[in-house]
DNA sequence: GCCGTTTTCGGCCCGACTGTTTTCAGTCG
């Protein structure tokens, strides 16, 4: 039986919802199953592993009743309850749910006035009766639904609802220079971002950002004079710019009375808010985006800060990070929040490719070794480690590679003396794991490096227990091997990482003490921050990096803390925050 | 169907928007 990824059960959870939803089953029973699929596609593992070691009932939204559907599922390749339910409406029901603005019982209403029966062609069954005007005429839609549904079925046609996502660090450095912009207007006592942006994301999807301001007119009229291709809406409560980038950036004003509510409720995530306000009705009170209500007195509070805010729930404030409701509302409950890792924290950054052409398979940095050096005081940094990719295998005999690493090693070391070691230095190398497990660097050039960063840049697809295997044997392959760079080899919004056995990296991580990294670096931010979250409870090492090719991306660093944050990592959770002796005494193993 | 710092029973997030309606159902975030 093929292996069913957490997407599909969770698409299967929403079918079943949606059918019960067309049966008008109990409303509860519903949010329930919509509950269970959420839980499951934001899961970080199979839910299959989790079944394996009868784990799933620890699930959050999953109870007795699902879990025992999911055991017979696992077990026999098929839910007879499900299958029952789903039968109970027609199959051409489905596909149309996935069209905007259809739900269940739209979607249901027109299969059923229509007699569409087939699930293959109900999307073209559905175009051809809107094109042919016959959906204005049917009770409870109008000529206007019949325009919406038409419109919506092109873009749908057109794979036009994806979402087209930006990096964290891109979405990051529009919002700042609007933010910019917008404080110098008097008017505005304060700027956040909102939203994903806020809680620090990898990828974003629109830009949204707040005011608190006396003058909404003011401030909506200064921000619609920020250099912009398109003004897209305009009123008294915000404007939306098409920016020359091609992206949308909205703003919401808002009094600064009231502005605490508002930034908690569009920080979201929608999650923590559902989990907040649940709390929240638990204490009789009741939370939107204007303040928070007394439901007996019907008394509405506003909250100048979120500070407030929380506190009125019997809460101390919650980093954005941390709001994805992963625990983050129960820990402030008990006062168990961590003290999150801060960009201040970071004593080094160990991850930095230099101009110096040591002949590699891989891009050599843009600027000199001095510079990076020049930065890292700039930065505030103890010690530094350059990690270029090795000596290009194809090109070299093991001789060779051995000689470029040792003439590498004097150069550098020359250098940095006569700079005046100001900041300490590790000479590291980056070494690709080969597709076969084996290191890209022959035994005998370790003896010119501090230490060994592994990371995969090839074969990114390999079956998982292959993958497993192979990056098992890199972690393993020598004593100086001290760090696991880039782990999933991802690329945000370009392409999926490689699929490992979580399980087994992190029992070898443990063992041999290595470090996982969070590599900052734009494109990757690379651990992904649930496998941090993961990660930081099993107790292993992290370090953050930038992976720096040019000296203005050690600036990138923050972006890389931010991952750490989201996956609830402190300071002790990441070696690069020790001060040199403790960071010098763990590379060494002593 | 899930869940527990008032509960193992009796609750279950909140509001905006839209279109079709004269008070609301469906959808969305």
């Amino acid at each position: 039986m093929k292996q069913l990824t957490n997407l599909e059960l969770a698409e299967l959870l929403r079918k079943v919802s949606a059918a019960y939803q067309i049966l008008n089953e109990n409303r509860f029973k519903i949010i329930a199953y919509d509950r269970a699929a959420d839980s499951i596609e934001h899961l970080t593992s199979d839910a299959k592993d989790l079944w394996d070691d009868g784990k799933l009932d620890e699930i959050p939204g999953i109870g007795e009743g699902i879990s025992h559907y999911l055991d017979e599922l696992f077990r026999t390749g098929h839910v007879k309850h499900f299958g029952d339910v789903m039968k109970r409406v027609p199959e051409a029901v489905f596909p149309l749910l996935l069209v905007p603005g259809i739900g269940p019982k739209k979607s249901y209403r027109l299969v059923k006035e229509f007699g569409f029966t087939r699930a293959k062609t109900a999307v073209s069954d559905l175009e051809r009766v809107a094109k042919a005007g016959k959906i204005a005429s049917l009770e409870g839609f109008g000529q206007k639904s019949e325009e919406v549904i038409l419109s919506s079925l092109s873009l749908f046609k057109k794979g036009a609802i994806k979402e087209n996502r930006m990096e964290l660090p891109i979405a990051d450095a529009i919002a700042q220079d609007v933010m910019v912009y917008l404080r110098k207007s008097h008017d505005v006592e304060h700027v956040d971002a909102l939203g994903s942006l806020r809680r620090m994301v990898s990828t974003i999807g629109d830009i949204d950002i707040a005011v608190a301001t006396k003058k909404p007119d003011v401030v909506v009229s200064h921000f619609v004079k920020y250099p912009h291709e398109k003004l897209i809406d305009e009123g008294p409560q915000g404007a939306t710019l098409l920016l020359h980038s091609g992206r949308q950036v909205d703003l919401r004003v808002q009094n600064p009375a009231k502005y605490g509510a508002m930034l908690q409720y569009f920080t979201g995530s929608k999650n923590h808010n559902i989990k907040l306000r649940e709390l929240a009705l638990s204490k009789g009170l009741s939370l939107n985006e204007y303040g928070i209500k007394n439901v007996k007195t019907r008394r509405m509070r506003s909250f100048h800060s979120e500070v407030e805010f929380y506190k009125e729930i019997g809460l101390s404030w919650i980093p954005p990070e941390l709001r994805e409701d992963q625990g983050e509302v129960e820990a402030a409950l008990r006062g168990k929040l961590p003290k999150l890792v801060e960009l201040s924290d970071m004593k080094g950054d160990l991850h930095m490719h230099t101009d110096y052409d040591l002949e590699p398979s891989h891009n050599l940095g843009s600027d000199a070794f001095v510079k990076h050096l020049d930065k890292a005081v700039s930065l505030g940094y103890e010690y530094i480690g350059i990690s270029d990719h090795n000596p290009s295998m194809t090109n070299h005999t093991k001789d060779q590679i051995t000689q470029i690493m040792r003439k590498r090693k004097e150069t550098y070391e020359q250098i940095h003396a006569a700079w005046g070691k100001r900041v300490a230095l590790f000479i590291m190398c980056e070494v690709d794991i080969l597709p076969d497990g084996k290191l890209a660097l022959p035994k005998e050039a370790f003896e010119y490096v501090d230490a060994v960063i592994v990371s995969i840049h090839s074969s990114f697809t390999q079956p998982r227990s292959e993958v497993t295997k192979r990056v098992v044997n890199a972690l393993t392959a020598h004593p100086k091997v001290r760090f696991f760079g880039h782990p999933t080899g991802r690329l945000l919004t370009k392409r999926e990482g490689v699929d490992l056995n979580w399980k087994e990296i992190f029992a070898v991580c443990k063992d041999q003490d290595i470090a996982l990294e969070i590599n900052a670096y734009p494109q990757r931010l690379d651990l992904p921050d649930t496998i941090v979250y993961d990660a930081v409870r099993e107790g292993i090492k992290l370090c953050i990096n930038t992976d720096a090719h040019a000296v203005d991306q050690m600036n990138m660093m923050k972006y890389g803390v931010s991952v750490a944050r989201r996956g609830w990592a402190t300071a002790r959770d990441i070696v690069d925050t020790m001060e040199y002796n403790g960071f010098k005494k763990w590379l060494d193993k002593l």
